[in-house]
DNA sequence: CTAAATATATAGACTATCTATGGATAGATC
DNA sequence: GATCTATCCATAGATAGTCTATATATTTAG
């Protein structure tokens, strides 16, 4: 049984722009943050994580600074800017109008 | 503003064989059909649709046959095999345990 | 006669995911 | 002191699934 994608694809950068709503965490901490809330059901694995958020720095929705951790290890620290507020704002309505399309496709009748 | 995809990634192979579940249909018909019953939300581009289609009959999920359309055009129609069936319960099952555990992680509390 | 709609298909670009790898440090255990 | 596990970052390369663009052909409408 060819074993499917830990995630849903297109969904990554709302869900990491979403974690960050709750407080500035660096990359470790979302996708623990991701796979607790989940329950276990997404994976963020690190090959998709990193790329994502050099993606979401890129495009000015989140900014880092480096940082030590309680446990007194460097971590680089990501903060949503008000740019990646609205962006998430439109990614989530955006989803929703998906699943609702989908969702009538999916219908019986 | 950067054209964002006509459809949810990963989800077309679904809505293509839950859309032979109502009845065999041609390339062209599927994609009107998901399109209407979308409300025009989904839009599936020929150039996903043809190869979706052609990974579809690779692996057995469903067969074809070139016929007559009711105004006599050749179209090649797919009929869902009993693989198809069962592979699609099984993305279907998939796709709402993900759906579910998205709604978990954008759940504000 | 021409344009739009119906119908199939491929090539090539692009993007986002994955696997695999590499490195480094802290804390716990042996 | 050695080693293991968990924490933390990051990139390279493979793969997969979209998209845009193109090609072909027929039917219907204007």
């Amino acid at each position: 049984m060819p074993k499917k994608s830990e995630l849903l694809p297109g969904t990554l950068d709302m869900l990491i722009l979403k974690t960050l709503t709750r407080a500035p965490l660096h990359g470790y901490g979302i996708a623990q943050s991701i796979k607790r809330l989940s329950e276990d059901v997404l994976t963020v694995e690190e090959g998709s994580l990193y790329p994502a958020l050099q993606r979401l720095l890129l495009q000015g929705w989140v900014k880092a600074e480096w940082k030590k951790t309680e446990t007194n290890r460097r971590a680089r620290y990501y903060t949503l800017t008000p740019e990646g507020r609205k962006q998430l704002g439109e990614e989530l309505s955006q989803f929703e109008v998906m699943i609702a399309a989908i969702g009538r496709v999916l219908q019986d009748a």
